[in-house]
DNA sequence: ATAAAAAGTGAATTACAGTTCATAAAATTG
DNA sequence: CAATTTTATGAACTGTAATTCACTTTTTAT
């Protein structure tokens, strides 16, 4: 008779498929893809390197839904804030900032989402990724200009530009962390830059 | 007594060194880090494997200067219109402007030096070449600030701002190649994003 | 011309990580 | 509890590409 997974079965897979994920997304935290290895990501799931191929088909394929998945849940946080009350101009800085803020909570994990070198399959997730970003800025620019509040502009080329800038910005002190203080400072200066950009006033 | 090289010699070594650089652009140019094995370098230059050894101590060596070169010779343009005549906004425009020209021009090349997959050293240098991108824009803004043309702001992440906003904004194209009309319109837009986040008018 | 030194060759070596697979362990069914 | 199916193991395999090195060719010096 055909065999049926039990639930208690059933929920131990599932188990072991998020701990591998939460392994992955570990890893990556920690020292980038580079540190991420197969066998690395089995060390610390607890399961061995065969188990892996049973949960994901390959490496790729495990990193491009560590990738995607970060990403959705940071697009739910600033589409939260997009769509929320107060003016495009608001909207855009706190999205900025809150946005800003969280990756200089997990440095490392913003540096490997956003710019670090990966295999073609991820590097082609990541742009997707990138685009999900600008979408969602891409909403408040449309509402700032119908609105009068923003200049005509193009909003794709607006929004990738704000993307690339806050990336960039963000990217580079990852490497020499700094202090708290000066963060708040980097914030700051990122999220007036963008207003600046969008707005042309300030 | 000890071996000396003639004049004849010592041109053609410089010569196979030259060609070796020349090879290994034209292959990042053409397909990216991913097409320039070390064997690929070989084969175009006209030389074995084991040659480009006498001349570089590693592939990463090797693609540091290839990098390291090109985005000097950029550098040394920007230089010169940032450095020239005009208001800084003008100059400013000039040099966003020329960079994403030249950029679009060489589209693969531009991508493999902004953003394309390399190894940690490579990687390390174009960390540094960023830097000096920034260190270029950065004498414009303060000039500009200095000048009063610029509201106050951080010249060090304005700077950073502008070069990741180009950089986004121009690396995206890149993968679906559009027609030169378009290239025309994407550049005023990311020229006068750039205008309004430092000037904050527009 | 011949010996010594340097430069060039390219097949063999090395290194590394992702993937597979023969085998073992565990789970399910009757 | 035997039979069967699924899941897990991890050493072996594979593919790739950088690097080396024993050997050849070329260049230089006497």
């Amino acid at each position: 008779m055909a065999y049926q997974r039990s639930a208690l079965m059933q929920e131990r897979l599932a188990d072991n498929r998020q701990r591998i994920l939460a392994a992955a997304r570990q890893l990556v935290a920690e020292g980038g893809f580079r540190a991420a290895s197969v066998t690395a990501v089995a060390g610390i799931s607890g399961l061995s390197t065969g188990a892996i191929y049973r949960y994901f088909p390959s490496k790729a394929a495990l990193f491009v839904e560590v990738l995607s998945s970060a990403v959705a849940y940071e697009c739910t946080i600033l589409s939260a804030i997009v769509d929320g009350e107060g003016s495009a101009t608001a909207r855009l800085r706190a999205a900025v900032e809150s946005f800003a803020r969280r990756a200089l909570q997990g440095p490392h994990l913003a540096y490997a989402f956003i710019a670090e070198p990966a295999d073609p399959e991820v590097e082609a997730a990541r742009i997707l990724c990138r685009r999900d970003f600008s979408d969602v800025f891409k909403r408040v620019l449309r509402q700032g200009i119908a609105g009068g509040e923003f200049p005509k502009q193009s909003v794709d080329i607006s929004a990738a530009c704000i993307v690339g800038a806050f990336t960039e910005a963000l990217v580079r002190p990852t490497e020499h962390r700094a202090k708290r203080k000066q963060d708040q400072a980097l914030i700051r200066s990122i999220v007036d830059f963008c207003e600046r950009a969008v707005t042309g006033t300030g």
